[in-house]
DNA sequence: AGCTTCCTGTCGATCTCATCCACGGCCAGA
DNA sequence: TCTGGCCGTGGATGAGATCGACAGGAAGCT
C-alpha cells in the first residue's frame, strides 16, 4: 500500500471506467502493472466493488435526515431489521447521546414519518429524534492519502 | 425513468463492470438497447460517474465519527473551508439541534481531535459536539425502487 | 558469494466487448 | 394513410482487457 497504490485508488474513484493503459500512464507505469496492482487492491479488499454513484434527488429521494434512536434492550439483531428498510442508507451503533444513528433518505417528509413509525416498531427502540438535512454541501468518498 | 431503469441502475451498483451483454439480457433488452439507456441516465444525471467502493478501514481510516456544528453568524462559504479538510466526508445544514452535521474519518481518534480543532478554526464556528461510531451495521447505496 | 524464491515490472498475442451504423416496428398526430 | 420521432435489433469494427512467458531486483538461507 505505497503511494502509487493511493494514486491508483484515487483515480479510479474518480472514472473507474478509465482504461488500464491511461490508468499506468498515469502513474508512471505499465498498464499490465496497473491492472496487477488494481487486482491485488480488490483482493486485498481495499476495493470492495465497481459501483455507480447514483444522484438520490434524480431517484425520487431528495429528503435526506438522520435519526438518533433510543432504546431499552441490548438490540441484537437489530441490524437485520433495519437492513429490511430500504429508505435507511447507513445505520450505526453510537457513543454518545443515543444508541443507533440512522441516515434516511425518502421521497418526501410524509415518507419519512412512515419510516420513522417503522423504526418504532423493530423491537427494543423506545424513542427517536429526527435531524433533517436541509442542504447539502458534499458527500464525496474517502480520500485515500493516508 | 421506468422500471427497466431503476433494474440497470440496481445492476450497476452492484458491480459497474458488467458488460452490457449480460446488462441487456438481465432486463430483457439487446446490449445495445441497454447501452443506450444507461448512456442516457448518465446524461440526465442520474447515474453521476462511476466509481469503486473502497473499505475506509483498509486505507487507514478505521475511526468515524458525526459532528454536530453550531455557529453564531451565518456561515458563508463555510462549505468551501470544510471541504479544504480531506477528513470530512459528508457536510450538511441542517434543522434542529445544530447548524452543521459532518462525518468525519480519521485514523486515530488523535487525529479525530486534530480535525475537531481544524473545524473550531473555521470562522463563526461557535461548539461542536461529536458522536463516535462504535460499529457500522451497514453503509450501502440509494435504493432505486421508485 | 552463490542460490532460491518472491515480487514487480515489460512485452506480445488473443479474444471479448464497447461502440457505431443502418434498418425495422410502433405510435401519435395531421 | 402518410410522416416523424422514439425505441428497439443485428452486424461490423476497432479498442482494450486479459493472459502467458520472461526479466530484473531484493531478501533470506546455506
Amino acid at each position: 500500500m505505497d503511494e502509487i497504490d493511493r494514486k491508483l485508488v484515487r483515480l479510479l474513484q474518480d472514472d473507474a471506467g478509465r482504461s488500464y493503459a491511461s490508468l499506468g500512464q498515469a502513474v508512471g507505469l505499465s498498464g499490465a502493472a496497473a491492472h496487477e496492482r488494481v487486482r491485488k487492491l480488490r483482493e486485498r479488499g481495499v476495493i470492495r466493488r465497481t459501483t455507480v454513484d447514483v444522484d438520490p434527488a434524480e431517484l425520487g429521494r431528495p429528503v435526506t435526515a438522520y435519526v438518533l434512536v433510543d432504546g431499552s434492550t441490548w438490540m441484537g439483531d437489530t441490524a437485520e431489521r433495519l437492513r429490511d428498510i430500504p429508505a435507511i442508507e447507513e445505520a450505526h451503533v453510537i457513543a454518545g447521546p443515543a444508541s443507533l444513528l440512522l441516515k434516511v433518505r425518502t421521497a418526501t417528509t410524509r415518507d419519512l414519518q412512515r419510516v420513522l413509525r417503522q423504526v418504532f416498531e423493530v423491537e427494543g427502540v423506545t424513542s427517536t429524534q429526527t435531524v433533517v438535512v436541509l442542504e447539502t454541501f458534499f458527500e464525496r468518498p474517502s480520500d485515500p492519502e493516508l
